[in-house]
DNA sequence: CAGCTTTATGATTTAAACGTCATAAAGCGT
DNA sequence: ACGCTTTATGACGTTTAAATCATAAAGCTG
């Protein structure tokens, strides 16, 4: 229920995962986040990338925040249970 | 050592402190990046806000990755020593 | 299948970030 | 204070994303 992320298409992934878990529509997501429908569908698609702004717009909607971490750490399966 | 983001300022933040962590000067991350030393300092100052695709460029750089997590959890100290 | 909802795609306009160059300002060691 | 390094700022042109509108495609559910 936790997502890491290195690329853009982790990102829309993780969003994606996100807003159907709380079942919100691309829609529903639109209005709380003040984000359009078409730019959400292609965030979580990966057909095109954002700009932080946009990124952290929909977190927000979403109620979730980010972690910066470095690369080489446990396996993430050891931090599953943590969240 | 880890940072939480909730914002382009977070994040920028974030990789000040991860580049200084490892004494590389902006022109050694824009070497290492591909993205120019002017980007940086305003990435970093929080003056513009950028793409994705460039925080990820910064973040492969300094070996760093995201995680996307729900804002309402235990404390940040508890998880303090687990990374 | 028909109809409705949800998501995806495509074009156009507008706004903003990036590369780029130049340069100023700040830090730092001697 | 003087250089040297590092960081910040400002301007300009190019590239790219977001808003916007329209519409197509995909998913449901009766």
């Amino acid at each position: 229920m936790k997502q890491f992320a290195r690329s853009p298409k982790d990102i829309g992934q993780a969003i994606r995962q996100a807003r159907k878990g709380k079942n919100l529509t691309q829609k529903d997501l639109a209005v709380k986040s003040g984000v359009w429908q078409e730019t959400i569908s292609k965030v979580e698609t990966g057909v095109a990338s954002t700009r932080v702004e946009t990124l952290f717009a929909l977190l927000a909607a979403l109620d979730l925040e980010l972690a910066v971490l470095p690369r080489s750490r446990g396996s993430q399966a050891d931090l599953e249970d943590i969240f």
